[in-house]
DNA sequence: CATCGATGTTGAG
DNA sequence: TCAACCTCGATGG
């Protein structure tokens, strides 16, 4: 799945594309049929993202909650808006390329796109007639010419639809309609968000729960229940940046360790939701910087490099499994 | 064209 | 602990 800097990003172009907006919902492919029926016709009042957690709120206090699970994603087409702040924050990121398609990543297609030239001169933030999948995927963008809105393609569980646009939801591992209860039952069971809650408090809720655990801090930055959003890329990365052995249990990281792991985080989850992509690596030159967006093996420290010389010591990446999930990381630097 | 694997979670056993 | 979920790009023949 989309870790948890895309899940923000998806609640984000609801907010755009979609709040303050009455939709028709369906279920194309069946599945959500009870659901969209509830919805059907009401209008999004918000769209929240905790973790990798999304909600939308609808009329009358229904909200749908949407986890992507590992290959879920958004498909948005129409008039999509872009968002100047991205644009405006670094002149290097959410840039297209020379024939105004999607820069090819690893990540998630990245709405601040030009796919139709009749609007390439228009003003960054105004909506753009243009077709999007936000998950980890990148994917082909359909021709543009088709009539709105575009036939469903594929296992669509749940269509939302406005006037100008639409959104298909594939593959979630969740999608339910719940009540704001329901909501804050789950927002319970999960740790912070930094995203979420800035604030100290939230950081020492993360380092108080993890320096209580007898468990190996790379199964706990990867616990929903200790902290919220982060997955096993960002999980490797955040270990490595901190030099921190994954074996090591939670007891047994200094506290003050584990606050700078959650300024990291808050860090990283704030450059991903900027950039949508995952980029670990700091103070890259202008070369690098090229190489780490063209290429996701660029783009990181130790995920998915294992055999390959680390980046700072030499030694081999070490791959191991670590709660079910491939776990890299040099055994070097992280002592 | 068939098979594999993935940035995740749940629930059965 | 592991299969299921049931998508789809990458990989290999």
């Amino acid at each position: 799945m989309p870790e948890g800097h895309s899940v923000h990003r998806i609640a984000r172009q609801f907010r755009q594309n979609f709040v303050g907006h009455r939709v028709a919902v369906s279920s194309p492919q069946g599945r959500f049929a009870e659901g969209a029926s509830v919805l059907d016709g009401r209008t999004v009042t918000d769209a929240k993202a905790v973790g990798k957690q999304m909600f939308l709120e609808f009329d009358d206090g229904l909200w749908l909650r949407v986890h992507l699970g590992l290959y879920g994603a958004w498909d948005f087409a129409g008039d999509i808006h872009s968002d100047p702040t991205i644009a405006a924050s670094n002149g290097r990121m959410g840039q297209t390329n020379q024939r105004g398609t999607v820069v090819d990543g690893d990540d998630e297609a990245d709405p601040i796109l030009d796919l139709d030239g009749e609007n390439s001169l228009h003003s960054i933030g105004a909506p753009r007639r243009a077709r999007v999948r936000m998950s980890e995927q990148s994917s082909p963008l359909a021709e543009l010419d088709e009539r709105f809105p575009p036939e469903p393609v594929g296992q669509v569980r749940v269509r939302l639809l406005t006037d100008t646009t639409v959104a298909d939801l594939r593959g979630p591992t969740a999608c339910e309609v719940i009540d704001s209860a329901g909501v804050q039952a789950v927002i319970d069971r999960l740790g912070p968000d930094p995203l979420l809650d800035p604030s100290a408090e939230a950081g020492e809720r993360f380092v108080s729960r993890a320096h209580r655990k007898g468990s190996p801090i790379g199964l706990l930055l990867m616990d929903q229940q200790i902290v919220s959003g982060i997955g096993n890329v960002y999980r490797a990365e955040l270990l490595f940046r901190a030099r921190l052995d994954p074996h090591r249990t939670g007891k047994t990281v200094p506290e003050e360790t584990l606050r700078e792991l959650w300024a990291d985080w808050t860090r990283l989850l704030a450059i991903g939701v900027e950039t949508g992509q995952m980029m670990t690596m700091d103070d890259l030159s202008p070369a690098d910087y090229r190489l780490a967006m063209a290429n996701r093996a660029d783009r990181h420290w130790v995920y998915k490099r294992e055999g390959l010389p680390c980046r700072v010591c030499g030694t081999n990446i070490l791959l191991e499994e670590m709660g079910a999930r491939k776990l890299y990381w040099c055994p070097n630097c992280q002592r």
